[in-house]
DNA sequence: TTGTACGCGTTATCAA
DNA sequence: TTGATAACGCGTACAA
């Protein structure tokens, strides 16, 4: 059913009687073979079912070749965006991807990134980074580090503007009549920062008071917090949300209470993640642009690799605010 | 900045005054050094900034140590739950993980599947696989596969029932008095034809006659193809699709008629991904259990290493429907 | 505990 | 140019 031995270079080169050097060369589409001996070689190599061990290239290879990428979290559509844009260099690149997964706690990050650390990636792209600064920093002293939307110091960086995101909302919901805007707003130290301090100085310059919630990244846990404010004194008529999970934890809220999104409440949510696009739901929020912060972390991460010593290197990316259903007038 | 040269076994072994092979012994927890030795060892390793290479660690090691995992699409919640049940097997046995990623459109599927086979992985988990039976197969013969939600002769599966699901779908809206109930179908070949069959066969033994619309994975491909429905003579007072995608897809077209779901029509999806319950959406699904075939598929991989001559290897999970607020009573 | 033969390619270095 | 030889990468496993 299954072939009992695996097929190697040393196979393919005994059959074509060439010495396996020869054979390495061809299948990477090196100099120094004729093109005749060449389609000789894949063509038996076709025959005997042999793939190149990518895991013996790798430890005999130069290096240079293998991108790690570390994902936060498989359930967050935002990341899978990052993803797509990295993958979008790096493959017509011809360099391998290897991932790792981390978990929503934050506890498997650093086991996560030890795993790329080992698997001899050149560089590693930090998708939802949570471990701190420190903790980022040690391990970019071993594997250079390019962090996607977040802003480690020495730590090479795709910055996505929080402060403009977390502006651009709250002018949208001042324009819309609001005064009592609440932010729900994320773990602190978790790279996020500038989209409570841009919350805070957009509410200041229009003159209200600006009143944040502590929260998590947890729907339910959001929901809780909401619910808090929805029911305590003076209740807001908008939140906006650190991202688009803790908005669905509002709008949870809001839904246990009657209250109708962009009517009797608003909502904004931050990275345009697939749910808030869900029919229905029709979140408005920020986009974070997900794809784009990729490709941009894709190509410093190859600017990385081939000036290993350079200074520290970052791009920065401006959000945009994307209304649809769940932000209206600000009820009288 | 950054470390000039990797540290290698060899470097901690000469600094510990040790041989090589005892330092591997120390890092793997293996039995042969002393608790003594293998602290000292360790410390040494932690001052020198050392990790084990898993590059070369893979290549000389014995195997059955390594799962490959490809998923379909990071962009659908399911798959993630899959991949969670997976590593929840995984983990804990201390092997390692690695990912593929294939493409919406099928068409990298094929690549990464190669990218798992030349990656040394023992056994490779399949998720979302589209690819025809033949090319799985042809895989097989070289690396087991364990498909999930798949149903491949002679390759290991974790096998769902989808017509157990997409009876309880039919036989649910049945119950709430609706006549015309059509499927919104997915790609032919694609594995998933028992949620047609089953269908299919839940209506006639319901006493209604089947009417089935095809369509794809694609939302926006649903939509149209869901208008058309709704458009047309007799329009159907619910739509069950044969996925969650699919289903928002008819639940934008009913949003553009200004139909309510639920009230109106009612549309019914399966996955239970995590989309179906937003906040405002509430689709009632059939719950594919993604975490728990991720579980059972790793099992599965693991039994299959063990005993690579076993006969094929399944496991049968059952779908229940998870009802929410997109069906209702079908309208007079 | 240690020596040492692998594992499977890659990449100089050298010869024709 | 076309090709061969041999060292190398970094651990693991087994005999000594």
């Amino acid at each position: 059913m299954r072939d009992v031995k695996r097929v190697t270079m040393e196979d393919v080169a005994r059959e074509a009687g060439v010495s396996r050097a020869l054979v390495s060369i061809a299948y990477r589409d090196a100099a120094g073979v004729s093109a005749a001996t060449r389609a000789r070689i894949l063509a038996i190599g076709e025959r005997l079912g042999y793939a190149p061990d990518q895991v013996a290239a790798r430890l005999a290879g130069v290096g240079g070749r293998t991108v790690g990428v570390f994902i936060q979290d498989l359930h967050n559509d935002v990341f899978a965006d990052v993803f797509d844009g990295v993958r979008a260099v790096v493959e017509p690149a011809r360099k391998s991807l290897v991932m790792a997964v981390g978990t929503l706690d934050g506890r498997g990050d650093a086991a996560a990134l030890d795993t790329l650390r080992r698997s001899r990636v050149d560089v590693i792209v930090g998708v939802g980074l949570q471990l701190p600064d420190v903790a980022v920093q040690a391990v970019s002293r071993h594997v250079p580090v390019v962090a996607v939307a977040r802003d480690i110091p020495s730590v090479d960086a795709v910055i996505t503007d929080n402060e403009a995101g977390a502006r651009a909302a709250v002018e949208h919901l001042a324009g819309l009549g609001h005064r009592r805007i609440a932010f729900l707003a994320n773990p602190p130290g978790d790279g996020y920062g500038g989209r409570g301090s841009g919350y805070a100085a957009a509410m200041r310059a229009a003159g209200l008071a600006p009143r944040v919630a502590s929260s998590s990244y947890l729907r339910a846990q959001a929901a809780i917090d909401a619910a808090a404010l929805l029911d305590g004194p003076e209740p807001p008529t908008a939140i906006f949300a650190h991202n688009d999970q803790a908005a669905f934890g509002v709008l949870d809220a809001a839904h246990d209470r009657g209250l109708v999104p962009g009517v009797d409440v608003s909502v904004v949510g931050y990275d345009n993640s697939s749910m808030s696009r869900a029919p229905g739901t029709a979140l408005t929020t920020v986009d974070l642009h997900g794809a784009e912060l990729g490709r941009a972390a894709a190509e410093l991460a190859a600017e990385r690799v081939s000036r290993p010593d350079a200074e520290r290197l970052t791009r920065t990316s401006a959000p945009t605010l994307i209304v649809r259903g769940t932000t209206g007038p600000a009820p009288s």
